[in-house]
DNA sequence: TACTATTGTGAAATCGGTTTCACGCGCAAG
DNA sequence: CTTGCGCGTGAAACCGATTTCACAATAGTA
């Protein structure tokens, strides 16, 4: 009585008057036992407060109740609050469903890094990538068949399962308000064109010049890299090379924030003269000045979609990867 | 040769012509096995790639190799980039010492929650809190021997291991700062003062005082609650009561911003007319107009420390708590 | 009525390590 | 030349579940 070991099998069996085989097929939801026993076992459970421990079944079954996440440290991942409220998503939805994260933050490019090894050593159920630059270790992993998930943008013709951020829509929304709102010239502050969210921003933006019967003067077009100062300096090229120019659509926030300093320094008013609208919809464009519009994702429905598909992967169920709508949110700079 | 079975000791045993315990002996270190045995089982690890089973590994010695880090998701961990990058800190160094970092994002309120459950199950060798409201979950963890370190303020008598942010220092070197500076009339926007951090900086804010021989008119302390909003309504309501108040100490950034927004509303200007220092050096700090002068803390040394108070405690090593420095950092705001 | 499927159940093997225990050997003390 | 101690080592038990396999009881078919 004293000693509060914890109960296992063996002490539920014998509580129940059933065997052990019997014990694991009723906490596994085996149909095809007997009602009664069924209910003895329930009970004994109850009774004894039994808790499963995780290592043993992981050994036996082979299935550890644990999914990666893998974080590139390459990333600005963390000065950004978007993974954390991604993985925030993640990790409810996977402890919903009885598994937990194991979070991994470290460089993805090595193939045969710590984290390879990790993953291939069957120490995870599954394992969901932020964000890759180069996606030869998650195919390799793939390739093993390790069930696998990918938030952001996946690679080119990788078939992988991934969830992303409507990007294409979001830079079309943004465009699209600018040139609705009367703006004649509109340029664009694109991100990292070497991703693929980079690039599909910019795609967005494009179709809606198309639409419009036109074709955006290659100058308008410039090449930032989601900073601040990237946003400031091509801003105030723009200023430069075209004086008329009356909206601008930057494919983040900071960039936004970064081209609302450089349009003000010109003299020149926000959205009067020039409208900016962001992307992201982060802190900063609701405390900036003039308040920025920008595009909003739901960035935690992110990260549960992301888990979602990893637990139908898990199931053996049917799965698609996810496009998430985004919206256009107006405050002041345009 | 096709059927890449992964090795088990049972391989190497019979490779290296020893026997399974003591391959175990010389993978866990032990002194005792004779010099040429040791070298025949390295070998044939190295020959044959072998790797660890966790969970076989786990059953049979109670050490799991994983960490939790419990956030609180009634705090607004998830959109502050503070969290993540803690994280990232505790995450870097746990790994470097083979330990995995399990991510539980759920209210710890309830003591007998699923979190509590899976603690108490041994599912993890120790766990790291972020900032409590309410201790009694892990106080009664680390009553049952469960190893906990807690990130950020613990509470009153607690005898936990912790590891902080210096809050007094930062709050003094602040408020510090801006009497130097000139100004007669320093006021305080607190953040939450249920929590020690938040306590912590207004006392740093009144030992100042102190040191000058003077004591801080009751009404020039505003209890915020760290949100923009709060920054704006406490900052103009100063302005009023105060209209020659000078210098504000705002207790983090969000509040600073929030506070220059009001005092360039009234037609005021910073800092000419009244300094303000901030707290965090988050992003915003960087892009706001006019900069904000802030204290910074090394958020991913803060993890790091957390981190390394766990393997202390898990090697049986000494273990003291751990408050880090910060520093002041000017820009235009003060 | 006899005989074959079907179904529920328990004994035992298994997962891959760790740890206890006992044994044989060598060396020092008596 | 014994007795004793300690050290290195292997055999085997063990950690706590899952799963295979065989067997008995039952249902279904001819």
């Amino acid at each position: 009585m004293s000693a509060r070991a914890r109960p296992t099998y063996s002490a539920i069996a014998k509580a129940a008057g059933v065997s052990e085989a019997t014990v694991s097929r009723v906490l596994n939801g085996d149909e095809r036992v007997n009602a009664d026993r069924t209910a003895a076992v329930m009970k004994a459970v109850e009774d004894l407060g039994y808790r499963r421990h995780r290592a043993a079944t992981a050994l036996a079954s082979g299935r550890t109740g644990l999914i990666a996440v893998v974080i590139d440290d390459d990333l600005s991942v963390f000065s950004d609050p978007f993974w954390g409220t991604v993985t925030g998503g993640i990790s409810r939805v996977l402890m919903e469903n009885h598994l937990q994260t194991v979070l991994m933050v470290t460089s993805v490019n090595n193939i045969d890094g710590p984290v390879a090894h990790y993953l291939e050593g069957r120490e995870v159920d599954g394992a969901i990538f932020f964000q890759l630059h180069k996606d030869a270790l998650v195919r390799k992993l793939a390739k093993q068949g390790l069930p696998i998930v990918i938030t952001g943008s996946p690679h080119t013709d990788a078939d992988l399962y991934f969830v992303d951020t409507d990007n294409f829509g979001g830079g079309y929304a943004a465009t699209k308000h600018l040139m609705s709102r009367g703006c004649k010239k509109v340029a664009v502050i694109t991100g990292d064109i070497e991703t693929t969210a980079g690039h599909q921003r910019l795609d967005g933006y494009n179709q809606v010049y198309r639409e419009f019967g036109r074709v955006p003067n290659k100058t308008l077009i410039k090449q930032g890299d989601y900073s601040y100062e990237s946003g400031f300096v091509h801003m105030k090229q723009l200023l430069e090379e075209h004086p008329d120019v009356d909206g601008v659509f930057a494919c983040n926030d900071l960039m936004a924030l970064g081209a609302i300093a450089a349009i003000e320094e010109s003299g020149r008013t926000v959205p009067d003269d020039v409208a900016v609208v962001g992307f992201d919809d982060s802190v900063s464009s609701r405390t900036s000045r003039p308040q920025l519009s920008t595009i909003r994702q739901d960035i935690a429905a992110l990260g549960e979609a992301a888990a979602e598909l990893m637990i139908a992967q898990l199931n053996g169920e049917p799965v698609e990867s996810r496009i998430m709508p985004v919206e256009l949110v107006l405050r002041e700079s345009a």
